[in-house]
DNA sequence: CAAAAACCATACAGACCTGTATAGTTCGAA
DNA sequence: TTCGAACTATACAGGTCTGTATGGTTTTTG
């Protein structure tokens, strides 16, 4: 399964399909700019979309395990239970800003391919579903009431963010939805 | 300027480019479902991308348009300031769940061209910052202590709900963005 | 070394795409 | 009724797209 020239492959993809879209960037040009021949990704691949499955997969698998070493790093520095969350935040605002990505490949993912359940769908909405589910163990540890809407109510924040910038609004954005995040932890803990 | 056979074919497009995407929607199927001559757009629009423009400009007149007849109808039922808000939040998960749209057709257009300075993504940014100013103005009228910041949250939370539900995810997402955008808003006016 | 697997280069099929050229048609207004 | 504008129908140019066919080359492995 592993294989030097389809990891060329998936990561020159990844890196074309968050600046240019999924439709709009050809076969063709992923294949000139990682220097695979075209028989050899059909070889790999049966297809256009099943290249784009391990794309969003490879993404997902490189996106928690940068998360998990955020949160490591945080760990001992954070010693507010609020400032774990805060502190995430701003990491995943460098995450979000280093690369010059065009916001968030699941959700363009789920633009360009919406509405039925092919297994590109099927992909982002897994992510999605992993990314809460990851938040949501974070806020058990700091004992709030509802951490199932309170993740949830965070990755909304996040992604919002992420269009808003998308869209050409100012980066401050990424700090307004972080305070915004804060705000809605420290209601649920003061009134338990 | 105004023309029944322009009319047609931006309506037709924006109701396929919400359903399908913009470049998986081929000039083709909209005559086809339009009946209209293909040298008749050519006639009304330079390109694709000319009526790409259109139908987001059209997008953004029923939107707003919309939201003061919504607006209005709230006016005298609301009578706790808050519910100003919370009633415009359910008007426009109605908005948005009515037609079986894919998302948002602004955020989608953003991730299909996003990365550059084309008229369609100044279209985006312009529909982004009109309901940023929207809300704000709505908030003026409560008083709170920061409306900007307020009303880009808010406007996060709602975005960010319509990629989950985009997505897949639970439509109750509405609901919990809801939710969070009133505590936001209590939080502001109780610590005035 | 030899056999097998992986890969490369090129050409091409077939479909679809945007946009144009051309000629005929409808229809309202002067 | 005659002129002109808007529209239709069809064909096509030129490009790009995904995916395949073929045959030669490299690399790995037994």
């Amino acid at each position: 399964m592993a294989s030097p020239r389809r990891d060329k492959l998936v990561q020159t993809a990844l890196h074309l399909f968050c600046q240019r879209g999924f439709h709009a960037t050809g076969i063709d040009t992923i294949l000139a700019e990682s220097g695979v021949a075209k028989m050899t990704l059909y070889n790999h691949f049966a297809s256009k979309d099943e290249l784009i499955v391990a794309v969003l997969q490879l993404r997902q698998k490189q996106f928690f395990a940068w998360l998990d070493e955020a949160n490591e790093r945080i760990g001992s520095a954070a010693d507010l239970p609020e400032g774990r969350l805060g502190a995430l935040f701003d990491a995943l605002k460098v995450w979000l800003l280093e690369a010059k990505l065009n916001g968030c490949i699941f959700t363009n993912a789920g633009a360009e391919f919406g509405n039925d359940d092919n297994p590109i769908n099927q992909e982002v909405k897994r992510y999605k579903r992993a990314r809460i589910d990851y938040i949501k163990n974070v806020l058990r540890e700091l004992t709030v009431n509802d951490p199932d809407t309170l993740a949830k109510q965070t990755c909304m924040l996040l992604d919002g963010a992420i269009v808003a910038v998308q869209a050409g609004l100012e980066e401050t954005s990424f700090d307004i939805a972080k305070s915004a995040a804060l705000l809605l932890i420290a209601q649920q803990r003061t009134s338990k």
